[in-house]
DNA sequence: CGCGAACTTGACGATTTTCAAAGCGAGTGG
DNA sequence: CCACTCGCTTTGAAAATCGTCAAGTTCGCG
């Protein structure tokens, strides 16, 4: 694992989405984290369980059931916050940044703790943050309780397009892809060879495309997104996405 | 909805598992609800958003989804948290009391906000708080994810038992069964009819029965929780788990 | 006693998994 | 530069699980 000791850089805020402001109240204490593609991040630290936070990159939470098949818990993007106890007391719980490049603050408790006894508001903002991030879980929730395997798949690659693309002037959205087909089955709660079925038949609608190596294309996000009846509902409030 | 205006008695903080010293420090600010089966809690309040916390009984969270299907996103058992904002924008999102009966307090944002800056101990512990009830979202994403119907229905009545349940001379645990075939269902991303199989396979093989109205009993908690690999692979952090 | 709601159970059908084989694609070494 | 290999992906056919529909049963309640 490669750490750099500097300070965080300024500016980060602003792609951290809503909660730009308690990103920047916790610069002061965090230690920025530089990370490459399938890297893993240590959950636990030696006094107190640190938090982390999310800069830029993907970062997924995953463990190893006892039936050898890997579950994958929850996916965090720039802005989001975890940390170890947010697991279930499962053994072999790991956090791994997926994304080519991306950035984790690490905030070790106690330093945390002394900042949060400084300024309270630093502890309901988080307080705040942590509400709207078990969204994203009950959103999962409902994603694998309501949807079909391709409705499951629309969600999950809508919203890595809204959260982690870039427009081109055709209107197309080009993205990262940082899942294989086994993370997208393992996060999905379906099999690789069905995602792989599920991935041709939207190449074959000409909804997405190759862009890259390792990168995607989808035409048009908007119908992408009608493919997954979660998404098409959550349109009215558009808080938490960017598109 | 019937509210009593009383201050919320003392020495409840027995009954609310590991965060027992949060509860003590938020019964200064709270307005306790006592509830009903199926009565409805208001998620929204006037001047920022309440936070509730189940002191009693078992509270569902649900919504209806687009397809005339109802999603229960989690369920929640005395000492848990929660909010509206934990929940995604979706509509008709409502928060159930569904035990015979229980109690709830309910904590004005603006009172715990100045609570937590008098004493910032207060926001510190519900985050602890926050994070472990993360664990039990992901724990479910885990069940929907990786379980079998079979699997499933064992997890929620070995969840029941352990939280809510009593447990007899004979060893055998009786519990309340706040859950219709139908909530079950919602909440396990099964069919009613499926559930209703399942539940009877288990009175077949002698693991459940019925002890009175509303009421199962289930003669051996050990074997229903094998029939669960989750829980199984759970024992060893008995932390968050009673029996 | 009869009604209605919830539950049970069966037969059939659809989606998804499983198992197996073949196809690419990138990196390696000749 | 090409062949080779390894891992990931794709695709097919058969099997299992779960959902759907429909009919019957139980249970509580008036």
């Amino acid at each position: 694992m490669t750490e750099t000791n500097a300070r965080p850089r300024e500016g980060h805020g602003s792609h951290c989405g809503a909660n730009a402001s308690l990103v920047e109240k916790l610069a002061s204490c965090a230690i920025p984290i530089r990370t490459g593609r399938r890297q893993r991040l240590a959950l636990t630290g030696e006094e107190g369980e640190p938090i982390y936070l999310v800069v830029a990159g993907v970062v997924i939470l995953d463990a190893i059931l006892p039936a050898d098949q890997r579950q994958i818990f929850a996916c965090f993007y720039p802005g989001d916050v975890f940390r170890a106890s947010m697991t279930p007391g499962l053994s072999g719980v790991n956090a791994t940044a997926i994304a080519s490049e991306g950035e984790v603050w690490r905030l070790r408790w106690p330093a945390f703790e002394t900042l949060a006894k400084q300024d309270p508001e630093v502890a309901l903002l988080l307080i705040k943050h942590f509400s709207e991030q078990a969204s994203r879980l009950v959103l999962h929730i409902t994603a694998l309780g309501s949807l079909t395997g391709d409705q499951r798949v629309a969600y999950l690659l809508a919203d890595l397009a809204a959260r982690t693309g870039t427009t081109m002037s055709s209107g197309a959205v080009t993205f990262e892809m940082p899942f294989s087909r086994a993370d997208m089955a393992d996060y999905l709660a379906l099999n690789p060879d069905t995602v792989s079925r599920i991935m041709s038949r939207l190449r074959t609608k000409g909804l997405l495309g190759r862009a890259a190596k390792g990168r995607l294309v989808c035409h048009d996000l908007a119908a992408l997104r009608l493919e997954s009846p979660l998404l098409a509902m959550l349109s009215g409030s558009a808080a938490d996405r960017r598109l």
